[in-house]
DNA sequence: CTGAAAGCGCTTACAG
DNA sequence: CTGAAAGCGCTTACAG
């Protein structure tokens, strides 16, 4: 069916020489008569040789390969992640392989194991809410492994690189106590041990131990109902401001605000302040612009990628935590003081 | 350094058989007896023995393997499209290697044929600009290759899947006329043979003949400052209503619109229909809620996937090409009459 | 300067 | 039921 193609083999014939000969050409390696060289090179052109990449790796045993697991690929900030990891391989000269789990435990076990199985040098890994138990072997067996976005279960497996959620949370909120909010609402996930324990809740958890922390810094009370708001309680809850601890949040809250009249815009007099954490295309766009708290997934994408030379030198180290900072963009959704 | 993996060969010392046997109950061959398999696997198990993929595939001559090659892998839409791919890869058993070519030329050729020096069974890739004459040999020595979004250059080259742009652009004029409207504009990518042909500027002149076949069907004058609005003179051109040819364009003629008080909610009493082609995050949150045409890039990634294995199994047969339907999502900003 | 042999980790085709 | 040999396409280590 498909044209054979030529192998190393096949040019040695052709040119009438022993493979090794052929081997050293493509390689560039010295020792060979121009003359010798250029008969061999005349071979690869009229046989329109390429070397097999794979024969060779599999010789010298490695892959020049990394892979990406994520939740999701197509999640913006997955996305965004995956570049800069991209940038990384390309840099370093690893050719990336990627998938997706959907958040499925199984789905994310077969996949990290077909990947092993290919002998990829590393892995960076979006982790689902499962257990990672079964990559022990692996990273032992020498795959260089980082954790992205959250850490795995049991912790300690290997190097984790998150962006700041508590810190993030607390500039929100320091934010918006400057703008002279004192009864600030966080409105993220459903609070309690979820069995369906998402990413977005996994930073949910995090960005309310950074709100807690900032209210109590700042001697605000922090009444429960404002630590546990959900997009239909928002409005009714007597806030002033209200710190949302991701996109889908934001957009809740933005929604259940402008059907109340409370939207973040001039034109609603008792307007509620609103911050979002995680930033998202067209923020500037949706009126007054939605300000954020914003991570930059590209670098953690990229500090992922940095992590796994190290590892793949050798280094067995105990496993390293990055936790990357996170920024303030003022878009003007935060940018009032309260109504009264 | 990494401690070396066990082989097939460890396997077969430590519990007394060939290598033929481990390899047998390895793959789940018949002919092996209850008592020597058991000793294989436990032999495997104290080993930690997984079998390398890479060496059986080479073996075997396949790769099991694709490879998708974006522009922007972190694009929404091509994020939406390496889903789709993903999806029939994992049906059909394959792996997926992919990468970004930044729209660089150059890129995309070292990129994709390192990918064929690996030997990946096929390429899925969203071409630059550039010419693919490159790509000739490796389809012809059997890489399966689908051009996705846009056709190669030479055309011809491959298979080609992209997004009905003609009849989305009818779909959205024949929308605007239905609610009255005759002073319809098109704001799309400035026109003329651009040297940087990007993704964006193909579409836009697919989506402009699209324009002027449904206003000329319609028997309606298509102004040519029309034809060749900027963001700056949507306002001020006297249309009644504005098709947008990419969520960047949509983006800046709500902007324009919007600062110049003929933004498409009740509020402005000279407001101008907007319609743009492309779903983008957020468009039901713009005020009023942004009406677009709206391709499916999940679906344009699946039939990409899908046109492979015929490919694979041989067929030679010409080039084909899927132009994939698109769908109107009415939302707000384009379903009103004219102001007079 | 050039090449014959062995090997990467596995499977295929044959023997016993 | 089990195994010894050859081979996938290349490189490594040694000879000449």
């Amino acid at each position: 069916m498909s044209t054979q193609r030529p192998t190393m083999k096949d040019v040695a014939a052709r040119s009438g020489v022993a493979l090794k000969t052929v081997s050293r050409v493509v390689n560039g390696e010295p020792g060979v008569t121009q003359a010798t060289a250029d008969r061999v090179l005349a071979a690869i052109a009229e046989l329109g040789f390429r070397r097999n990449e794979s024969a060779r790796l599999l010789r010298t045993g490695q892959t020049a390969t990394l892979a990406f697991i994520a939740g999701q690929v197509a999640d913006p900030d997955q996305a965004a992640l995956y570049r800069g990891l991209e940038e990384v391989a390309r840099e370093q000269g690893f050719l990336l392989y990627s998938g997706s789990t959907d958040d499925d435990e199984d789905r994310e076990e077969r996949l990290a194991l077909a990947l092993c199985a290919r002998r990829v040098d590393g892995l960076v890994i979006v982790p689902t809410a499962g257990d990672h138990g079964y990559l022990a072997a692996e990273i032992q067996a020498g795959v260089a492994t980082v954790f992205a976005l959250r850490p795995p279960e049991p912790a300690g497996l290997g190097d984790v690189v998150v962006a700041d959620e508590p810190g993030g949370a607390k500039q929100a909120v320091a934010h918006l106590i400057a703008h002279g909010h004192r009864r600030i609402g966080y409105l993220g996930q459903p609070g309690g041990p979820d069995p369906q324990d998402t990413l977005a809740a996994y930073r949910s958890r995090r960005l309310a131990l950074g709100y807690a922390e900032a209210m109590a810094a700042a001697g605000l009370p922090a009444d429960e109902r404002w630590l546990s708001l959900t997009p239909g309680t928002v409005p009714g809850a007597g806030v002033t401001a209200v710190f949302c601890g991701g996109k889908a949040h934001t957009a809740q809250a933005l929604h259940a605000l402008a059907a109340a009249g409370q939207g973040a815009d001039a034109a609603h007099p008792g307007r509620v302040a609103v911050i979002g954490f995680g930033d998202f295309e067209l923020a500037g766009l949706v009126p007054p612009g939605i300000t954020v708290v914003s991570y930059d997934p590209a670098r953690i994408g990229r500090t992922a990628g940095e992590l796994l030379p190290r590892r793949l030198a050798g280094d067995r180290g105990p496993p390293r935590l990055a936790e990357l900072p996170v920024t303030l963009i003022p878009r003007g959704s935060a940018e009032f003081p309260p109504p009264d």
